[in-house]
DNA sequence: TTGTATGCGTTATCAC
DNA sequence: GTGATAACGCATACAA
């Protein structure tokens, strides 16, 4: 019995030589136990030496260090992470990073934030390519779980998303941006989107409008809600009726924004003020006032959200709510990341926008 | 002998039962040896069904599969990896992933052409997240070891990068973005930098002018090289002489670049025309000619170079080398997909940019 | 201080 | 068509 093995593991060995098998990198790398034969120390000793562990003497380490380095020796991630339970990775699970959204530095704000978290962290970050046809294959939970995150930051997914659920049924620690749910294993960042949005439709208030409008984003958005409700509450505040033909929705698209400005323009030229719930929507309420020939802000003021980089080059400079989307980007990785710690630091953290005086508001005249 | 061995295994067992230990996603994850024990059938053949190989019976294939639902089962790909020396993550290293660069769309769309091109493909990507400080403890091709990534994409690496070397000595699959190389391992992508610097030149220079600077990156970067080359063959063919102090770097920044041609522009008056490296650099160049009362295109014209999206909304909005980032990101990935795939599949891809035609460029007035 | 033995979850080889 | 078993590279409980 005990002989019939050795003659099967050493005619693998053999074969193993011999047909040079696919390897990592093409080549044999060095691995603890090389380092073990060459220093003649066991595989334990090669391995706490390596790790730090104190109970090793001075010169076995200094020997051992000596040969690792050597032999080029870098620890396999997959071995460690098998056995450690632990794979020191964070999930990335963002949608609009495709083609049509290159416009959008939002996504690639809160990306530089996440990753300059991550790397002040020994994390990195594995970034889910999903497309349409492969999320009908494997949903996030199965995509975090093959991959074995420690944890997964949610950016950009819908409140309606059935795969969204099932994360948050799940038990992988996750951090959810501009979604508000936490519990155990879920925490989220956020802006304060209400309020600001009510200091915006409140500025323009202040400038002396009355008739103020606004293009939203789309109703099943989190974030649209909140606005809607901060502008709600800023015209009843200030005694103004809400008209719901006045409210409509862009999609958070430059060109569903345009054509229904558009639209709301020509129905309703008593309107002198627009309050956008975002900036490329407010680019796109700017060219309909263009070609209706109305200008800004002379007869119509426009308010953007978000303060893309490119808002300050609108023609007029676009006035808008800031939101720090590098500084959402780092919170919610350095909150997933104090989950992932211990139990009982912070699920949420909700970060101040501020309102950007441009040109493109001013009292409204004709 | 034996005996013991199973005295030991099941104290384990019990002791793993007891504590609880700690273990991926916090609660214990179905394994093919908890569908291999509820079906009764081996591990091997459940691997065997589950991987769709051909020698299992339906029937049998049928009931692992079930019991695979119902438990909920996920493959480990640590386990996989390990055992097949391939992960199915291709290596990011990018560097302007910070909040610094957080204005330059650059590496946004680079990584959205990756990003679109895993995703229909199986594989991930996994970003290093790595800043100076930890650069110095591990070079990028230890990274790319422990993390076992299948390939990886290099952006932004300087050519004097002493760490790039070593990943191309070494024998991980490599597309390189910008940095001509290839060999058995590595492949690169990038656009006619030299012929697009030269079609711009010559834009100006069928404009009427003759007195044209250059605002150069810096001289270690090969596009600055190529750009540079571009300038100096245009106006070599038109039999302008070339003026060394009329070449300046402004380091890619907007700053630099506003103080370089400050100073370029007082001290040459004569300069009707300002070929820039870059969009941001083409802006400071703007703004110096503003302070200095020069109106462009009346009195300089200005050309940039990437025709990031603001470029449009620059006053005047920016003629400029039209790079298409999104595409040379798709195809890095691709070249690099395909080199993973087969031996003596393409190892390069240059693609072609385009002039595009603004209104920071006239014919030379005053 | 060091070594032995076992397991992490999977695939691959071989025998039946 | 199915099942033992070795192996991937590493960490750790325990014995020595």
């Amino acid at each position: 019995m005990s002989k019939k093995v050795l003659d099967f593991s050493s005619r693998i060995r053999i074969l193993r030589n011999i047909s040079n098998p696919k390897r990592f990198g093409g080549k044999q790398l060095a691995t603890i136990k090389d380092i073990s034969q060459m220093t003649g120390f066991s595989i334990t000793t090669v391995s706490r030496a390596l790790n730090g562990y104190s109970d090793v003497s001075d010169s076995t380490r200094k020997r051992i260090k000596e040969v690792a380095e050597t032999l080029n020796y870098s620890p396999n991630g997959l071995a460690r992470g098998l056995v450690m339970k632990e794979t020191k990775t964070l999930g990335l699970l963002v949608s609009g990073m495709t083609y049509k959204n290159i416009d959008n530095n939002f996504v690639f704000e809160v990306l530089c934030g996440i990753n300059d978290s991550a790397a002040n962290s020994d994390y990195d970050l594995i970034l889910f390519s999903t497309n349409t046809a492969k999320q009908k294959m494997k949903t996030y939970t199965q995509l975090c779980r093959e991959r074995k995150v420690d944890g997964v930051i949610l950016q950009g997914v819908k409140t309606d998303d059935p795969y969204l659920q099932e994360v948050l049924d799940s038990d992988i620690p996750c951090v959810l941006i501009d979604i508000p749910i936490h519990s155990e294993y879920v925490g989220f960042v956020s802006t304060n989107h209400k309020q600001s949005a009510q200091t915006a439709v409140e500025h323009l208030i202040s400038l002396g409008h009355r008739q103020i409008a606004m293009v939203n984003g789309y109703p099943e958005a989190f974030v649209s809600k909140e606005r809607y409700e901060g502008y709600s509450d800023a015209m009843s505040s200030a005694g103004f009726s809400l008209k719901p033909e006045w409210i409509v929705n862009g999609n958070f698209t430059e060109e569903e924004a345009q054509q229904q400005a558009a639209e709301l323009l020509k129905a309703y030229p008593e309107i002198t003020a627009i309050f956008c719930a975002s900036d490329m929507m407010a680019l796109g309420v700017m060219k309909a006032a263009n070609e209706l020939g109305i200008t800004i802000p002379d007869e119509l003021s426009v308010v953007g959200f978000d303060d893309i980089p490119t808002a300050a080059y609108f023609q007029p400079p676009l006035t808008t709510i800031g939101q720090n989307m590098y500084q959402l980007g780092h919170e919610a990785a350095n909150l997933l990341m104090g989950m992932l710690r211990s139990e009982n630091s912070p699920k949420f953290n909700i970060l101040q926008n501020e309102l950007v005086l441009r040109s493109s508001t001013a009292k409204p005249g004709r």
